[in-house]
DNA sequence: TCAGATAATGTACATCGTGTTGATTATTTC
DNA sequence: GAAATAATCAACACGATGTACATTATCTGA
């Protein structure tokens, strides 16, 4: 019903301009009202009519993108497929996911490098467990796992996060189904097997 | 020669306390100097005293760990084993890092945690590829490797700090060689034959 | 034990960012 | 073109910072 003001839409996307260019200059804690008010050549109190704070400001952002994250597991959460076959019927889901990032790599990139927010890093990796315990653990036998799974876990999920990190740094070199891959075998297979290197630790492995 | 004066150490000594004691509340860019110089009952002036701001406060304790980390890559970096012999070369090395994180856990916990300092968790990753550069990295020949050697190192990375942090975090319920023998088995062989689980995937694997 | 050294205190100050206010101006919508 | 409302401007109280200086308390070493 009620169209936006123009004069909002246009605020908001200096803040956001300002906001994004002064994060890839340093900490997200080292920018004040002030820093973002005057890129964006706006009064500080304009920037209280649409944001409480600077927390509020990147809150909005990070629930923005979250979303899309949440929308694609909940879409692929129940589907019942062969248990055993991990490639063929997560890789699409992995890919899809990488997509998101390869789409919002600008805002990422910044959020998830060390100047940005360790509580977003946190959350996003809170979702890579969530999406190993629909795929994985709810369906094996916990008792199976020769250690706890709770580190089994943590493991993963940082081994992908890190992944996805590093690649958003280098300005997504690859695609995200290059990324995809990479990460799926070296999930199941191990760092050597996965890149051809079997034999180097054949000694080791029986 | 000159001894510490008794009321330096004294002084030092509350300021950890307390700087250790916020860590443990709250963020610590949230934290100030008025917060740390309250809670160890000395005046703010002396704390000026002692340091330039909470940064260097901060950055102090993190030099001394680094320190401990970086004695262990020096003294077995150049030693000539048997290269196909990994887990018996390093996971005794995994596992002296491992019992410095034990030994320190108090402020790797904090400092390790999102409310912690990023940074210094990059730091502290960046000392995981150096661990994997001197081991293996530089003894494989590079066309070998399937995958950009960049992002294998980051998946690995990240995977091993991860499974720290998250053990630090549950205020390491397993031995430093429970970890370190999860943490070479599952990088070796991945997630699946590590636990025992490789029939599972059997028909994704050939 | 005592004198000299120095660490810690107490007080004050200028500076900066925050978040809020009320009055005024400029722009948009219908 | 009138009513609505977004943006501006100036001012304010508050709290944290980092520094300075005079004073007090404590430690060290002979």
């Amino acid at each position: 019903m009620s169209k936006t003001d123009r004069r909002i839409i246009r605020t908001k996307n200096e803040i956001k301009q300002a906001f994004f260019s002064l994060l890839s200059e340093k900490n997200f804690e080292a920018i004040t009202v002030r820093d973002i008010t005057e890129r964006a050549n706006i009064n500080r109190g304009t920037f209280y009519l649409h944001y409480v704070d600077k927390y509020n400001l990147l809150e909005q952002y990070e629930n923005e993108i979250f979303e899309k994250f949440n929308v694609i597991l909940d879409e692929t959460t129940n589907l019942e497929l062969d248990v055993n076959q991990f490639l063929d019927e997560r890789l699409p889901v992995m890919i899809r996911i990488l997509h998101v990032f390869y789409e919002e790599a600008d805002f990422l990139k910044l959020i998830l490098s060390p100047n940005g927010d360790p509580f977003f890093h946190e959350k996003m990796r809170q979702f890579f467990v969530r999406y190993f315990n629909t795929f994985l653990v709810n369906r094996i036998d916990k008792s199976k796992w020769r250690f706890p799974i709770e580190l089994i876990l943590a493991y993963n999920s940082n081994a992908i996060l890190g992944v996805i990190t590093y690649w958003l740094q280098r300005d997504t070199q690859q695609s995200p189904e290059e990324i995809a891959t990479m990460l799926m075998e070296t999930m199941l297979k191990g760092t050597f097997e996965a890149s051809g290197l079997r034999s180097i630790i054949e000694k080791d492995s029986e």
